[in-house]
RNA sequence: GCGGGCAUAACUCAGUUGGUAGAGUGUCAGCUUCCCAAGCUGAAUGUCGCGGGUUCGAAUCCCGUUGCCCGCUCCA
C-alpha cells in the first residue's frame, strides 16, 4: 500500500515536469499535430535556451583546456566506420518471446540460462528430423572445439537451424516447449541512402554515438593540433538509435544529444586518467547544482563490460522512475584505433618523442547524454513550495543553466517606471538573456519567472525616480537588495560567473 | 515486442442510460495595484488523438491505428 503511494507521488514528478515543460515552453513532442512520432521530443524557447547553456558549460569545462581540442564531425560516416567499431554485427539484438509465460530473451544469451545438462541433452536429439543439408551444417558446428554454450548460441544464431532448435527447447522461465516466437532482429542504427537510388551499394547509417567521428579524425586532430599524449577530442552532436522501446520522456528516445571527449593516453597511462576523469565529470554535475544525494557512480562489473571496454562506471542520477545512466565514462583501451586501423588499413600508431616508441593510444573516454542531463537538472530544479499557504512552482536551476538571466518589471505600468525599466533591460539585453514584462500584479510576474527558472528580478519602483535603485529579487530567497540601476551590469556578470 | 491503463481548450480535469461540450487554472484587452499568483470588467480557444463501423443521431458503443504512462523485456 505505502508502495503504490510512494510511485504515485513519483509518476506525478514526472507527469508534472513534462506538463510544466510544455505550459512554458521548455519540451514539446514531436511532430504533435500528427499525433506524435514515438520517442522524438522538440525544443521549445526555453527548453533550447536550457540546452544550450547546459552544452556551453560542457564545452568550456571540457575544451577550455591545454590538452583538449574540438570536433564536430559529420552524421554520416562512411559504412565501413561501424563495422570497425562492431555496430554492424554487435550493435544487434536478435530477441524471441515465448507466447506461454510472456517472458522475452535475448537469442545470444538464451543458452547461458539453459543448464550444460539440458543442453547436451537437447543437442543430442536434435539431429532427427533434419535435411541432409541442414545436418552436414550441424555437424560442422557440433565438431569444433567449443563449449555446449557456445554451440548451442551458434545454432540458434544460425539462420537455417535457429527455429528447428527453438521448437525443442524449453522456456527457460515456464518450461513450455514450442512456444517461442521467430527471432526478430533488430539493428538499432538507423540506415538511409546516399543519392537517389536506394540500394545496399550505398547504404550509409545516422551514428548510433559521436564517438567513431572523433576516432577516425585521431590523427588528424594530432597532427593539426601538435598535441602530444595524453591529449582528447571533444564533441556534441546528435546520435541515434532505434530504440525497441522509449521510455521516460527525455530519458530513453530516438534521436538525442550526446556531448562526449576521448581523452588519448599511453597505455600505462590509463588507469590515472580513468580515475581522474571520473571524478572531473562526477564534479562537474555537483557544480551545476545537481543534489549530490542523487548521483553516484555505478560501476560495471567486469563480466558485464562491452565488448570495448576494460573499465566502465556510469554516473547516476535519481531519477523519480529510479537511477538512470546520464554518463559513460570508459577505458576504451586501444580497441577503436586498432580496429580502424585494421579496417582501414591506415597506421593509427603514435609516436613518442621522448622514448622513440610506436604505439596505438589508449582511450579514456567520458560520454555524457546531453538530453538526458537536461531532464536530470530540470527534474532535479523543480520544486513545490508552501509560500502564504499557496504553492509556489518554482526551477530552482543553477543561474549558468536558467533560460532566462534576469527579468525586468516596471512596479506598475505608469509614472516613468516602464521607462526606465525599457533603459535598464535595454542595457543588460547584450550581455545576458532578459525578459521584459510589465503585466498584472507584480507578485504575479515573480512567480511566473519562477517556473521558468528566472534567478533574478529586477524592479523599477517609486524610489527608483528619485535615487537611480531598483530592488533585485533572487528566485530560491525571495529576498530583495537595493542595487543602483548603473551597476546592475556588473552585478549580474559577477553573479553569473 | 507482450500485458495493463490513459487520450475532451495551452494545462489539470468534468461530461449522467448514445441527443453535435463544460469548469478551474492559464492566456489576451482594459481598469485597479508601491513588492510575491486567488481585486474588477470583458474576450478568445476545442471536427472530444486519428481512421473506420453500428445508429435517425457517437466524446459516449464496436474495430483498427497513433501517442503517453506503468510492468515485463531491452538498453553492445
Amino acid at each position: 500500500m505505502r508502495c503504490d503511494i510512494g510511485k504515485q507521488n513519483k509518476d506525478n514528478v514526472v507527469e508534472k515536469v513534462v506538463s510544466l515543460a510544455k505550459r512554458k515552453g521548455f519540451v514539446f513532442q514531436s511532430s504533435e499535430i500528427y499525433g506524435g512520432l514515438n520517442g522524438c521530443w522538440d525544443y521549445g524557447p526555453l527548453g533550447v535556451e536550457l540546452l544550450k547553456n547546459l552544452k556551453e558549460e560542457w564545452w568550456k569545462a571540457m575544451t577550455y583546456r591545454e590538452d583538449v581540442e574540438g570536433l564536430d564531425a559529420a552524421i554520416l560516416m562512411h559504412p565501413r566506420v561501424w563495422q570497425a567499431s562492431g555496430h554492424v554485427d554487435n550493435f544487434t539484438d536478435p530477441m524471441i518471446d515465448c507466447k506461454q509465460c510472456k517472458s522475452r530473451f535475448r537469442l545470444d544469451t538464451l543458452a547461458e540460462q539453459i543448464s550444460d545438462k539440458k543442453k547436451e541433452k537437447i543437442l543430442r536429439h536434435f539431429p532427427e528430423n533434419l535435411s541432409d543439408e541442414l545436418t552436414e551444417e550441424f555437424k560442422g558446428i557440433m565438431n569444433s572445439d567449443e563449449s555446449v554454450t557456445d554451440k548451442f548460441t551458434a545454432i540458434l544464431e544460425n539462420e537455417n537451424l535457429s527455429a528447428k532448435l527453438l521448437e525443442v527447447t524449453n522456456c527457460p522461465n515456464c518450461g513450455t516447449q514450442g512456444q517461442f516466437t521467430e527471432p526478430r532482429s533488430f539493428n538499432l542504427m538507423f540506415k538511409t541512402f546516399v543519392g537517389p537510388v536506394e540500394s545496399s551499394d550505398n547504404a550509409v547509417y545516422l551514428r548510433p554515438e559521436t564517438a567513431q567521428g572523433i576516432f577516425v579524425n585521431f590523427l588528424n586532430v594530432q597532427n593539426s593540433s601538435r598535441q602530444k599524449l595524453p591529449f582528447g577530442v571533444a564533441q556534441i552532436g546528435k546520435a541515434f538509435r532505434n530504440e525497441i522501446n522509449t521510455k521516460n520522456f527525455l530519458f530513453r528516445t530516438r534521436e538525442f544529444e550526446q556531448m562526449e571527449m576521448q581523452y588519448f593516453v599511453k597505455p600505462s597511462d590509463d588507469e590515472k586518467y580513468y580515475a581522474q576523469w571520473k571524478e572531473t565529470r562526477m564534479q562537474w554535475y555537483k557544480d551545476l547544482g545537481m543534489t549530490e544525494d542523487k548521483l553516484r557512480f555505478h560501476d560495471h562489473p567486469a563480466d558485464k563490460l562491452a565488448h570495448y571496454a576494460k573499465e566502465a562506471t556510469d554516473v547516476e542520477y535519481l531519477f523519480p522512475f529510479g537511477w538512470g545512466e546520464i554518463e559513460g565514462i570508459h577505458n576504451r583501451t586501444d580497441f577503436d584505433l586498432s580496429r580502424h586501423e585494421e579496417f582501414s588499413g591506415k597506421s593509427q600508431k603514435y609516436f613518442d618523442e621522448e622514448t622513440k616508441e610506436k604505439f596505438i593510444p589508449f582511450i579514456i573516454e567520458t560520454s555524457a547524454g546531453a538530453s538526458r542531463s537536461f531532464m536530470a537538472f530540470l527534474v532535479d530544479a523543480y520544486n513545490e513550495e508552501e509560500v502564504n499557504n499557496e504553492t509556489r512552482v518554482v526551477l530552482k536551476l543553477h543561474p549558468k543553466l536558467a533560460p532566462i538571466k534576469v527579468a525586468i518589471f516596471p512596479l506598475v505600468n505608469k509614472d516613468g517606471m516602464p521607462e526606465i525599466a525599457r533603459d535598464i533591460e535595454k542595457g543588460l539585453r547584450p550581455y545576458m538573456k532578459v525578459f521584459y514584462d510589465s503585466k498584472g500584479a507584480v507578485g504575479r510576474r515573480y512567480r511566473r519567472q519562477d517556473e521558468n527558472g528566472t534567478p533574478f528580478c529586477v524592479t523599477v519602483d517609486t524610489q527608483t525616480l528619485s535615487d537611480g535603485t531598483v530592488t533585485v529579487r533572487e528566485r530560491d530567497s525571495m529576498e530583495q537588495e537595493r542595487i543602483h540601476k548603473d551597476e546592475l551590469l556588473n552585478y549580474f556578470i559577477v553573479k553569473l560567473k
